[in-house]
DNA sequence: AGCGAGTATCTCGACGTCGAGACAATATCG
DNA sequence: CGATATTGTCTCGACGTCGAGATACTCGCT
């Protein structure tokens, strides 16, 4: 392995595996920002495959948990609309409509309608719905921390303040 | 905005809500790891949205490039077998099989077999398929660099550095 | 009151992925 | 050399998501 794939930490990984191979065949380009945005992504991968297992040991799948959470979030009483669910949660209101019809159906989440306003359902959180995606927190937060245990306070707060730089730059870049 | 909900840069983003909200609502957890982990996910998909417009732009879908991109890295002759091909990037058997057949339909990749080996098929760049990937990585790599203008050199290795140690710890402990 | 624009949710077909299993060819071992 | 395990690829049905459009209700204006 030569010196131009390893990294600073001295463990090379798939995307110093990448980087190098791209240096080969495009010595053209300037590879370097994959350095972190490739690893970006490869991260959420895996932490998404991480989350699949923890949530799968509490009966959640990844998108139930991540509506029960965001009306778990909202605090007491735990209701929020379709509408507000899909902008915490990205999806559009299709997979939302789809999301909901399960949790329901599972009794984690029941549906009603708005008292003021006929369009508007209002999703609450049932107590079973509760009681699962508080144990399935505690799970996650717990394997979470776990995986940060090779960073010091300093490191953590160096490598959250790049983060956000980054996608602060993301988002405020539309094109 | 209370000052546990905003961080070092400055700009709260979506991450610093949800954080708040759950030391609000779980003050019992420590929540902290949401702060990196939370942010790479998000970035991932907003990583992921940003390709997908700068693909579409060279006709092509992310799911594409993909497999395109590891013939290209490969070198002359621009070949591997299925098999590698799914080692490379990460799904499964029937998925690749789907790109594939893709991908041989719009001439960017042509399936021989292997000479050697019955089982194996030969899966090779096109010079139509080798152009494509081409151009589309040196628009990608050419708006990427954009996205991290805001970090200078040393704060670029901080960050990928960081990156690799959470993602050494995440593969190296499979529980 | 009635109408047109706007808003919130749901419906439905297409897409890409997974995962279990089928199938064909090769390796291994008695 | 023949039986069995292994390997590499493909098939197929289920799943979750998207996105365009349908539907139902509300709001603002006259």
């Amino acid at each position: 392995m030569s010196r131009d794939s390893r990294n600073i930490a001295g463990v090379p990984d798939d995307v110093d595996g990448i980087v190098a191979a791209w240096r080969r065949e495009r010595p053209d380009l300037d590879s370097a920002p994959l350095l972190i945005l490739s690893r970006v992504t490869r991260l959420a991968e895996l932490l998404a495959a991480r989350r699949k297992r923890i949530f799968a040991e509490h009966l959640l799948r990844p998108y139930e948990f991540d509506v029960l959470a965001a009306l778990r979030r909202a605090g007491e009483p735990y209701e929020l609309t379709p509408g507000q669910l899909i902008g915490q949660t990205h999806v559009t209101s299709g997979t939302m409509t789809n999301r909901l019809d399960v949790l329901v159906e599972r009794g984690l989440v029941q549906r009603r309608p708005d008292p003021q306003d006929g369009r508007v359902i209002r999703v609450q959180l049932t107590a079973a719905g509760r009681a699962r995606v508080d144990s399935a927190l505690t799970a996650l937060l717990q394997v979470e921390a776990g995986l940060l245990t090779g960073l010091d306070d300093d490191q953590r707060r160096i490598l959250a303040d790049g983060l956000q730089r980054v996608l602060d730059g993301t988002v405020s870049r539309p094109r």
